[in-house]
RNA sequence: GGAGAGAUGGCCGAGUGGUCGAAGGCGCUUGCCUGCUAAGCAAGUGUGGAGGUAACUCCACCGAGGGUUCGAAUCCCUCUCUCUCCGCCA
């Protein structure tokens, strides 16, 4: 949710951003048109209802001295200011109702620090990190790998649920959730709280987040009870502090939650049709932070090393982009995603996005904190996958494959996995 | 799933139609007092919105949303959540 006080005050501010994001800017005009009629609505409903307040007093001071001749006349008078109101205050009400749901589609401001452009092809790449394996092999993709060894089951996946599904045996299964213990052995040890999350969240909670009402066709909804599956725990673990005073010694929260994430990928068809890297249901190990608004793109910078410590602990190489304005998401001010090296795809691909959502899901949300001075501020929010479990275990597939199919486990997994090979 | 009780400020708790944004207590802040601490005394102590350079003024908020009324913390309806009992259950 934008700042309405400061559209009023600075509004070429959204008329920039939503430039940059290369979207069109009638809704500024829209809504700044919206806020002007029912500002002054506003104003005549509350001149009325101090009116009414004080004919009230009147009356009851009137009714206690036994005047009750006067105190109906007043009644009557009283009568007219409240249909008065009642009308004009309907209007208001229209006004504002449109202004909000107007609003609620507004995308955040980018960062200046976020480099211009247009769509994905202008995001920049600012470091890398590991070499990709040089085989003197052929090297397999992984869903070969999995059916070869039999333990990754896509026919079975496709007959239980439909496409985008699949089902792991033995060693695959096991080292999906090694993958998610070890994370999270990572970053607790590094200052983060572990959360065990509802995967089922109400409406309210999913649209304080940001993916309703804009995205939801991307959600699985439980209709019944009006409940929709998280596609991240981003938003549980976003959601936490709804409508929350935080203290300013409290901050920054870091917290961690390992999860499965439910996404209809509509609007995807033929994209990642093969394998693991596109499912409707996935593991993940999600990080978030509430951090003060002066060292939030620190905390960023922060969040985004401990994502890719993960890669390193794993020897995986990788890189991380800065997306551009064109193609950062709705809540963002600023994001990297972090791609690894999958030599199926002959490239990088994405296995995290570490985002600073600024104030924007803290206004939606009203998550606040009390400054030392005795101020209330909206804290900022940070999000980033550390890491997405599928695709982790993907790229340890492909990147750890053995000339006769099996998978060497990587050194840090196997105190998890008690063994050094899948075969 | 059935029956009942409840939700008031940072906390406890009064308040069933009228000068109630809300008694009282606790806590907190400031000042006084005091070898120190404690006690005592005094004042202050919510959030959001609109207007104003500002001092300040006005409006709203007693779980949420509607309704009745000239007027609602108080009456009515719906919802959410909490607690107790019964049933069921991993």
């Amino acid at each position: 949710m934008i700042d309405l006080k400061l559209l009023r005050k600075q509004p070429e501010i959204f008329y920039e951003s939503l430039k940059k994001r290369n979207q069109t800017t009638e809704i500024i005009d829209q809504i700044i048109a919206l806020d002007k009629e029912w500002r002054s609505y506003l104003n005549q409903v509350n001149n009325l209802k101090s009116k009414r307040n004080e004919l009230s007093k009147n009356v009851a001071r009137l009714k206690a001295e036994g005047k009750s001749e006067q105190a109906d006349e007043l009644i009557t008078q009283s009568k007219t200011v409240g249909d008065e109101i009642a009308d004009l205050e309907a209007k208001q009400n229209e006004l504002e109702a449109q202004m909000l749901s107007l609003a609620l589609y507004v995308p955040n401001t980018p960062h200046e620090s976020v480099p211009i452009g247009k769509d994905e092809t202008e995001n920049v790449e600012i470091r890398r990190w590991g070499e990709p394996r040089k085989f003197d092999f052929e090297p397999k993709p992984h869903w070969d790998l999995g059916t070869d060894l039999g333990m990754l089951d896509f026919d079975k996946g496709s007959k239980l649920s439909g496409s985008r599904f699949t089902v792991m045996f033995g060693q695959i299964a096991k080292l999906e959730r090694s993958i998610a213990q070890f994370m999270l052995d990572v970053h607790t040890s590094n200052g983060y709280t572990e959360v065990n999350v509802p995967h089922l969240v109400k409406r309210e909670t999913i649209t304080a987040t940001g993916q309703l009402p804009k995205f939801s066709e991307e959600l699985y909804t439980c209709e019944r009870d009006d409940l929709f599956l998280i596609p991240t725990a981003e938003v549980s673990l976003a959601a936490l502090h709804i409508g929350d005073v935080l203290d300013e010694d409290m901050l920054p929260l870091k917290y961690t939650a390992f999860t499965p994430c439910y996404r209809r990928e509509a609007g995807s068809y033929g994209k990642d049709v093969r394998g693991l890297i596109r499912q409707h249901q996935f593991e993940k190990v999600e990080l978030v932070w509430y951090a003060k608004p002066d060292n939030s793109f620190d905390a960023l910078e922060q969040l985004t090393h401990d994502a890719e410590k993960i890669l390193q602990l794993l020897g995986l190489p990788y890189r991380v982009i800065t997306l551009c304005t064109g193609d950062i998401g709705f809540a963002a001010a600023k994001t990297y995603d972090i791609e690894v090296w999958l030599p199926s795809y002959n490239g990088y691909k994405e296995i995290s996005s570490c985002s600073n959502d600024t104030d924007f899901q803290a206004r939606r949300g009203n998550i606040r904190y009390r400054a030392k001075d005795g101020k209330m501020n909206y804290v900022h929010t940070l999000n980033g996958s550390g890491l997405a479990i599928g695709r982790t275990l993907v790229a340890i597939m492909e990147n750890y494959q053995n000339p006769d199919g099996s998978i060497t486990v990587p050194e840090v997994l196997r105190p998890y996995m008690k063994t050094e090979v899948i075969k």
